[in-house]
DNA sequence: CATATTTATGCACACGTTAACAATAGTCTT
DNA sequence: AAGACTATTGTTAACGTGTGCATAAATATG
């Protein structure tokens, strides 16, 4: 078995208690007696028994990453950076369990015994469930990427609204008036949002755009063929395209080139998120920049900050999104 | 506080023993009894409290996943494949904990008692101290993506040499003969691997590669853009490139159209893992197909069975490679 | 020097669960 | 009908750790 603190107590000659006291740094203890019972536990190579700790300490050190998806509808980018930012900030304190919403048949099991707090990166408004569970339960939550009012809960996200807005303007500016939509999946609040945007700069500069220039994707590169692939049907074609996503983008300017089209020369194309690789396709895609990672890490922050203070202070932080132009819109204007 | 089994025991006046029993299932009980007791525990929103359980019990129900590094050179693509193959295997059973390898500054917390078993998604031959430590430690454990030989441990990887040997032998047979060659991130078994196939190829055919034609590349975007260019300058330059991974190849492709050239046209290109989106890039990208996804969830089947068998079967698959043809590769046969 | 105070350590219990063993009542066997 | 057996439940201890309180020794106080 295992070495315990009562095995490490027999060696020293002390009571257990000492021991734990020892190592804990309990300043009751004497500096000598310390560092001999230091000693004696490194040469046996103790760890100690988190579940143990857990039990006594009432604290998981787990934190719970939830994503409201594993299997559909999440980009492999986002998933990526949201992790890593999130992983950054936690370090050695907490072990990170991830796990997607769609996997829980209940919540039951998520309890404060159980979780030490939980960020919830949420893509839709079906996520409300989990969260009013866990705050409920009274764990300390932040959640990521979508605005939640629920009283006692974080919240960390990007303007996506605005960006939307933006990479609309800009076609618009460039001289497009023909300008087609493909949205981004049913039921996901960033699709909301990014269409509200795109429509309230179509509104704003008096552009109207007809029924069959709005097409549903899911936020997919295959999705994303398929719309313009339908689009270009059309005995009138948009002159630009608004993806919802950068994968859609590609998708769609992949079904331009198999029509023998060309980006931007024939059709503007404009994604959302700047993904690694908007930067890379051929016509490099300009898109709007959604800071994944920092939010995610202002996110643990706040979390932490949270714990440990056992203060829930309420607050929305709402980070700017920003369009970043590069090849893939032509001006129209000149 | 929360609600625990004597809390029940007393509403239903039995000992917590026989809760214990009943909500267990254990054929010592009365079935009348023990409807009894599910029936308080349900309204009382009972949840057991897993760190006493585990405590007792001497499991964890948490499983490691591990990757040699959260933030340089693993790909989102892998990650996010990897992740969604462990996770649709383990479902309710298990907390699936994510972590860098390089994270650890010591990997003296990874017990028997932390971690039911854990996954290591391996990349670089600088794991094998982690391997050992939780081999010694005498842990269930399953490692991808790289051939271990360590006693006793499951190892789940595709043939990459035999992959990268069929794409260096298909330019040959499409007539390509000035071949060059852009490695991966040095360090990563996979880096070896993959250049091993190629050279392979090469002395197969028995084509020369002079050493100007080889670069090494990390994997990312902006190496393969930047070896590119190394290729471009040169006064005799390749016909074909062998990017050893798709983001890469992206990256070299990118470099290419820049100066002004095309693929296939004028230089052929070939990537590896046949990520989402090679399929999208114009050209489409001919790569070769690493079931990365099939690999996580054989994996994370053999640690199952592994850690409910108790018994330590050592057993090495090797899954197959394919190269997927599609329009980046020019026949200079013709 | 007697008492008060501080310092260092131990004792006993608690956290929530499971399990070996004991106990009780009812049933079967011959 | 006495002993053996079975079915059901309870008693108690255990897992490894932390902590309130008691204790003992050392030191300070007047």
């Amino acid at each position: 078995m295992s070495v315990t603190i009562k095995d490490i107590a027999k060696l020293a000659g002390v009571s257990h208690t000492t021991v734990s006291r020892a190592l804990n740094n309990s300043p009751l203890i004497q500096e000598e007696t310390k560092e001999r019972i230091r000693v004696i536990a490194e040469q046996l190579d103790y760890t100690p028994n988190y579940n143990a700790k857990s039990l006594v300490l009432d604290r998981s050190y787990n934190l719970g990453l939830f994503f409201t998806t594993l299997s559909k509808g999440t980009s492999a980018g986002f998933f990526y950076e949201a992790i890593r930012g999130v992983n950054s900030v936690i370090q050695d304190r907490y072990q990170l369990i991830v796990k997607g919403i769609d996997d829980y048949t209940s919540f039951h099991s998520i309890t404060r015994k159980s979780f030490d707090g939980i960020i919830v990166v949420s893509q839709s408004d079906d996520d409300q469930g989990i969260i009013d569970h866990i705050a409920g339960k009274g764990i300390p939550l932040v959640v990521l990427n979508r605005p939640v009012t629920t009283a006692g809960v974080l919240n960390v996200l990007s303007d996506e609204e605005q960006g939307a807005f933006l990479a609309g303007s800009y076609l618009i500016e460039q001289g497009h008036s023909r300008i087609a939509l493909i949205e981004g999946r049913q039921g996901f609040k960033s699709a909301q949002n990014r269409k509200d945007g795109f429509e309230r700069a179509m509104k704003h500069y008096q552009i109207r755009v007809p029924e069959a220039y709005r097409i549903p994707g899911l936020y997919d590169l295959e999705s994303g063929h398929k719309a313009m692939q339908q689009f270009l049907l059309l005995k009138e074609r948009p002159t630009a395209v608004f993806c919802c996503n950068d994968e859609m983008a590609l998708g769609a300017m992949k079904a331009i080139s198999e029509a023998g089209m060309q980006v931007p020369g024939d059709i503007s194309v404009v994604g959302f998120d700047d993904t690694v690789f908007a930067a890379y396709v051929t016509p490099s895609l300009t898109t709007v920049r959604r800071p994944i990672e920092q939010i995610s890490t202002e996110g643990a922050i706040r979390l932490l900050g949270n714990i440990e203070n056992k203060q829930h202070e309420t607050e929305q932080l709402l980070l700017k999104t920003e369009l970043i132009v590069r090849e893939s819109v032509r001006s129209l204007s000149s």
